[in-house]
DNA sequence: ATCCTGACCCAAG
DNA sequence: GCTTGGGCCAGGA
């Protein structure tokens, strides 16, 4: 039987599953995967799900905003940092490198 | 329903 | 580079 889920929950596995597409070595920001899962509008959504997130659940690391920029405060944002360097992204002073680390998300299929 | 806030984005100046 | 203002979506008080 079809089980009609809430629009809502759609939207945000979709967003899920586009995070965890990210392989390590890649970043990608939170516009890019909000239309990747097929809602532009939705990047801040994309952030709320991360925030949300039991640890371990998604490669939060990976994503970043506009431009290549970590978002987060203090520690955190030294956490994240860290993190993608571990993983071999690196940095152009305070952004990511993007024309080196920058995922392309499969748009045909 | 309104107001505020947030791991946002972008065009201007 | 920087700051501002407007636009965006959702959740909580």
């Amino acid at each position: 039987m079809m089980l009609r889920l809430p629009k809502s929950a759609q939207r945000d596995a979709a967003i899920r599953k586009m995070i965890r597409q990210i392989p390590k070595g890649k970043v990608a920001t939170y516009a890019q995967v909000a239309a990747a899962a097929g809602y532009p509008l939705c990047h801040r959504q994309v952030a709320q799900i991360l925030r949300a997130a039991p640890p371990g659940s998604l490669p939060w690391q990976r994503v970043l905003g506009a431009g290549g920029q970590i978002k987060l405060k203090y520690e955190a944002a030294l956490e994240q940092r860290t993190r993608l360097e571990m993983e071999g992204v690196r940095f152009r002073g305070k952004r990511v490198d993007m024309s080196a680390h920058q995922y392309r998300f499969r748009t045909w299929e």
